[in-house]
DNA sequence: CTGAAAGCGCTAACAG
DNA sequence: CTGTTAGCGCTTTCAG
């Protein structure tokens, strides 16, 4: 059906290698031929195959793009910025989800490979224990992951410093007057940067003189979460006053539970969230969150990528800022202490936080 | 680099034929020989090249994907279904973002076509009037369109009844009470569906006995929104007390300018999305908004493009059911007129409405 | 400036 | 069961 380059070259009448220059732009060709052949290609409405085009040429012109969801925003983001470059750069995008099975990762990159694109662009699980990652260096096919944080392998990687951010929140929570603390997380095994944040967030809570939170991993069932908030607060105990989740959507939704467990957020328990989805500001209460750049992130590992694909240096590790936004999910904490247990407060420590 | 399947011939010390034909498993091949094989790929790490395959076969197993935004989740969620229905059935994903330019929209065609996808999924700004489309429909490709609605040309389609569903819009809130209404749309030119949803919105306005909606096209721009509600609402005269949006994310724009105008959702004005993206649960008033099976149609319409390429019947429009989800953001009209001019309301068709 | 020809990796007759 | 071979559509030497 469709013509070839062949079709052209007999209807100009001319070889293929003067069609295949024309279009090329690659050596010149005769004023009179190229009319030609500018006609045929018209008439035929030729195009050339870019799978004929690859198999020579030994690239593909399309980048690997492999994420665990595209339905949460931070993704959709990414993959906003990273095709605005490739497109620009006259790539072509080849999309997998994952929906954050580790099965699906490895057939997602598999194929990938075996579709020969030229570089990948992925988040995945665990960078330090991923089997397509080593898979990816040994074929010497280039990649750029976003969102990772890779501990100890060294790999390319666009992300913001999940373990400082998660200390900021501790720290930002304590200065609130906030004195137990808890955090909400989605799997901590389908993601390195909720562990990372757990990491810095535990440990600033620490060290800010506050003992250590409670952590909750919750799947992300919204059954399963209200349940989760409904059982820690059940408890007459000492509960979290602040929560810390680790994304927004899951924020959002903890702040639902709270909501039907007739909790008011943040006049009983404060919530800060993680990513900056734009929805996050359009809530009531706003919901207070770490912003990562997410179009930036996506933007710069392509960018870097492709750069690398034309011979530039290798991609690198780069942290890119975060910003803490205050919104209105989360502020002072609830009750003083009546005056006389205050006075047992340990007020050099809470300097300390309120840095 | 990578071992090509001749090398693997080689190092069994066979044909390739045999290991294309063990690796596809079309043909038979001696146990003996099976096991060389194995064993050669393995030490290789043969991974078959898709390129080669793809044009001998002429079907590169590769379906593009083509959407105006991806940040928006009605989109995004369309692509997770379509994603897990392709994945499935071991196909590839390439997708290009167009941002609701037209430009866009013909170079990402041109750019897959050249890709030799073997069928298209896509959202376009006008399905009645679309180079590309008709470019497809040329060159034999199949293709399936989502959201889309067109009017007069025969095209593939899953969406749901805009119009209707713009119709029921009117009457829901002509139901509770609203004299007066109005609707925000995105732009009309680069989206036929809120031309529908305009279309059907109108009649049924009408039809309901009331006067024609006052009608604001706005750039999807914050700013821009909030000077579009500052102005329909500084007027003194007769302003609407419920805004139909032609989507959610302008909703919840909308009802961001709404409160930032000093008018308060649903006292004084009612709004209605469309899409049922699940931030709108979230909000506080929840959106009330129609709610489309976004993930089912992006899987719906996968399937139908896949049973097509394998044989079954052309892809056909497809009409799925939408459904209005009430929330808190639409309700009853504000201050009923004062009681003797209640009386020259219109009895016999307020109960019409009421259906 | 131009054409002939080789070959990218793979599949599928076809002949043994 | 197996190997040989002819392309799929394209780019690119290499001669002319």
């Amino acid at each position: 059906m469709a013509a070839t380059i062949k079709d052209v070259a007999r209807r100009a009448k001319v070889s293929v290698a003067s069609v295949s220059r024309l279009v090329n732009g690659t050596g010149n060709v005769r004023p009179k031929s190229a009319e030609r052949i500018r006609r045929a290609i018209e008439e035929l409405g030729f195009r050339p195959n870019a799978v004929g085009r690859s198999l020579k040429m030994a690239s593909t012109r399309a980048i690997g793009v492999v994420v665990p969801s595209i339905s949460n925003p931070v993704f959709a983001d990414a993959l906003a910025g990273i095709n605005e470059e490739i497109r620009a750069a006259g790539y072509n995008l080849m999309l997998t989800v994952t929906d954050y099975d580790a099965a699906n990762e490895a057939s997602a990159v598999g194929a990938l490979m075996g579709h020969q694109v030229d570089g990948l662009i992925l988040t995945v699980a665990d960078p330090d224990d991923c089997a397509s990652l080593d898979m990816l260096e040994r074929a010497g096919v280039p990649y750029v992951l976003v969102y990772n944080q890779p501990g100890g392998k060294s790999r390319a990687t666009i992300s913001v410093d999940n373990v400082a951010a998660g200390g900021e929140v501790a720290r930002t929570l304590a200065a609130f007057g906030h004195r137990s603390l808890g955090m909400i997380s989605g799997s901590f095994e389908a993601s390195d940067r909720a562990r990372a944040r757990q990491a810095g967030f535990v440990d600033e809570t620490v060290a800010s003189g506050l003992h250590a939170p409670v952590i909750c991993e919750v799947d992300f069932i919204d059954g399963d979460i209200e349940q989760v908030i409904a059982g820690l607060y059940r408890s007459d105990g000492k509960t979290p006053t602040a929560l810390f989740c680790s994304n927004d959507l899951l924020a959002i939704s903890v702040i639902g539970a709270l909501r039907r467990c007739n909790l008011k957020v943040p006049e009983d328990v404060s919530v800060i969230g993680f990513d900056g989805i734009s929805a996050g500001t359009h809530l009531s209460p706003t919901l207070t969150t770490v912003v990562q750049p997410s179009r930036e992130m996506g933007r710069l590992a392509a960018s870097q990528l492709l750069g690398h694909l034309n011979g530039q240096e290798a991609p690198h590790t780069t942290l890119l800022p975060h910003h803490l936004r205050l919104g209105e999910s989360a502020g002072q904490a609830p009750q003083p202490v009546p005056a006389d247990l205050q006075d047992n407060s340990q007020p050099v420590q809470k300097r300390n936080l309120a840095r």
